[in-house]
DNA sequence: GCGAGATATGGGCATATACCCCATACTGCC
DNA sequence: GGCAGTATGGGGTATATGCCCATATCTCGC
């Protein structure tokens, strides 16, 4: 913010609509990271998990669930990923209803790449932020993410 | 997170996959529960910034710095508001260019049913996470999305 | 008052996000 | 083995988000 304003600026109590704000913001700083892959930081976010995953590749629903975001929206963000042909989704061996994602090794290659550039934005925020803050911020962030009662107002 | 999983949980160190993971999480929480009055988070976000607002209506431009959102999707948001009729887009006196962005009375009313529908995922939010965390969180947040050193890696 | 440059917004495009409903496929009970 | 219930993913729709470029308008130097 440069100038002053006539907004509700520090005095909004909204949690949500703070997280928005700060998310959209560092997405762009991120994005703009990353722009040399011509990857968005949801993008590189999948090959990421993909490339961390331990075990066989993921289903659908087990990548929607780590990334705390919905089927339906993962399915539709691999798409520019297949079609670029970064991943590769699999019918299940045991139950063919599953689809199996997993990176391609141009995928990898992408994801490599992607590391480099994700390093200078992240470098950037914790030189802002600090280091050990942004380690508690993140901590705080996941454990919303992932948190039971959060999910939905029921129970 | 209910099962036990092969993902990267907790080890992922990307602020930003971090934010935007608890943003959408919470997004969810605030939506479920404004539900009633068919608006999302946004929308509602908008037209408590309006309502909020403490002088002359303000400018597309304004309105967009205070959100910490980008000037056309800002524009975009506006389009299903002023399709309802809660919100209208008067051209600036001043500046023909400018569009001021006002509450009608339809609008206020929204709001003022939005605002007690929103309490319930605020304080279902504050009460698991803490009322004072909330409010550091909070605070973090907000300056973190109104950093000028986090706009862009420039400079 | 005119023209060069700056600024405000709109339109088009692509992705992101989540809801709904549906067809398919699995699982467990009997 | 068959049926009831459940889980998985796909398709459609609507909004959210931001980029780039075009158009209209303003400002300022002259």
């Amino acid at each position: 913010m440069a100038t002053a304003s006539k907004s509700t600026f520090g005095i909004s109590p909204c949690n949500a609509t703070a997280l928005r704000k700060a998310s959209r913001r560092l997405t762009q700083l991120y994005d703009a990271a990353l722009e040399p892959t011509g990857l968005r930081s949801t993008q590189f976010a999948i090959l990421v998990e993909l490339a961390n995953w331990s075990t066989d590749p993921p289903t659908l629903a087990e990548l929607a669930d780590a990334l705390a975001t919905d089927r339906s929206s993962l399915g539709h963000n691999l798409r520019p990923l297949e079609r670029d042909g970064f991943i590769a989704l699999r019918e299940g061996a045991a139950d063919r209803r599953q689809r199996h994602i997993a990176l391609t090794s141009r995928g990898k290659t992408k994801w490599r790449e992607g590391l480099r550039l994700w390093q200078v934005a992240q470098d950037r925020f914790e030189h802002v932020f600090g280091r050990s803050e942004a380690a508690a911020l993140r901590a705080m962030l996941l454990a919303i993410a992932h948190h039971e009662r959060l999910a939905s107002l029921k129970d």
